[in-house]
RNA sequence: UCAGUUAUGCAGACAAUCGCAUCGCAAGAUGAGGAAAGUCCGAGCAUCUAGAGAACAUGGUGCAGGCUAACGGCCUGUGGGGGCGACCCUAAGGAUAGUGCAACAGAAAUAAACCGCCAAAUUUUUGGUAAGGAUGGAAAGGUGGUGUAAGAGACCACCGAAAAGCUGGAGACAGCUUUUGCUCUGUAAACCCCACCUGAUGCAAGGAGAGAGGCAUUUGCGCGUUCUCUCGCGCCUCUUUAGCCGCUUGAGUUUGCAGGCAACUGCAAAACUAGAUAGAUGAUUGUCAAAUACAGAACUCGGCUUACAGCAUAACUGAUUGU
RNA sequence: GCGAGCGUGGCGGAAUGGCAGACGCGCUUGUUUAAGGGGCAAGUGGGAAACCGUGUGGGUUCGACUCCCACCGCUCGCA
């Protein structure tokens, strides 16, 4: 099974990213939901023994600057707090207003949204 | 000291922990901008089956000379405009090559008599008149005089305009002289004329590789159109989502010397390492007076335009006070 | 990244360089009706006024929605 997952995953990065558009639509069409008020977090489950996860962001949120720093902002609060669980696939949607808040508002809003996914699929995880 | 003009520079640094991208066996090394932006111009490069010349078409540029690979860029000047000044702004060829347009107002808009003035007749007419009024963005050069019935470049002085000549300058143009009639409204960011330039499409180009279909045996095809010349080739259409190449060292940068008023050029030396593809720089803490603006490479260069916190430096101008 | 187009009342959408807002929809008031709908008539950019108004700022012109330049916003195409 370890052999199995780990040729399947031989070409990916060791970074747990979605990036193909199709796997995108996938999970928009047939996962399940939950928000924030700046945020939405599609997920499904998924057979191989890990975890992927991408990040939307749309023109709205501003300028390349603006995106880019609250991508890397994203990445770094679901790094350093382990949020993400295996046999899922994630997809972080930043909406309306979620490039003005600072570091920690982001962390706090993020971790809440994976606390109710925790409590909807009775997932066991602390943070 | 105050007010101002011009030019230039910086665009956080260092340390610690965790984390990202490329290269590398590894250790490790390197890792966004002055605008990377807008995509407004000019090129390289690639493809359209190759190239040269002429004419036309299309689009563009527009004071002169120079710089440049090239440009609609830059430099030095000329004319015009603004400022006491340092200095700044300027799409600035041609309106006697032709055509078009100029609403409303006004008597009349490129051609004149509405009011007024003067004369004659005489009770509302005729003739003269562009000085004055009124309209307009624009009304037949302007000001003052002479003159006259009243007036008028009809004549005179000064200013202005056009043409010709001379002088200076590489030239744009400037200065001077003479003559002319003051005959000649504005608009070319209207068509246009003149001079010069100009094939199209953009790395989502395209290449290698892979695949499918159609036409056909000497006609056909080959960069907007036509013609001339030299040539070439079986032709046409479509798919390729993943990956590979294109993908980074260049009309480049820095320093020194020399030439040039300058833009820039020549020579010598030195250093050079982003190349991603859901697309790499973040989080936390400490120190510096503070670290905060605009903002993120996507084939590569040269410009232009626009955005921009906090400063720093140099030269110059005007005013005031003191010596 | 590259390329193309658009921007005018509340909405759609006209307007040779010459009174901005034709025309349609909507809205308001009056009238008709027992009432509603429908019909008919009038009005409808902002502002007390001066005046300002065609995405914004300049320019050309006597005069700009229209021509030129720069910027802003939106839409579409190319895998």
């Amino acid at each position: 099974m370890e052999e199995k997952n780990s040729l399947l995953n031989a070409k990916e990065r060791s970074d747990h990213r979605l990036r193909k558009d199709r796997q995108f639509s996938y999970i928009y069409k047939k996962g399940k939901r939950k928000s924030t008020d700046n945020f939405t977090l599609y997920y499904i489950e998924s057979k191989f023994n890990n975890y992927r996860i991408g990040y939307s962001i749309s023109k709205k949120q501003g300028k390349a600057v603006k995106r880019n720093l609250l991508k890397r902002r994203l990445k770094e609060i679901v790094r350093t707090n382990n949020l993400p669980v295996k046999k899922f696939n994630f997809v972080l949607f930043a909406r309306d207003g979620a490039s003005e808040l600072d570091f920690k508002q982001l962390e706090s809003q993020v971790k809440n949204l994976f606390q109710k996914f925790y409590k909807e699929e009775k997932i066991e995880k602390s943070l």
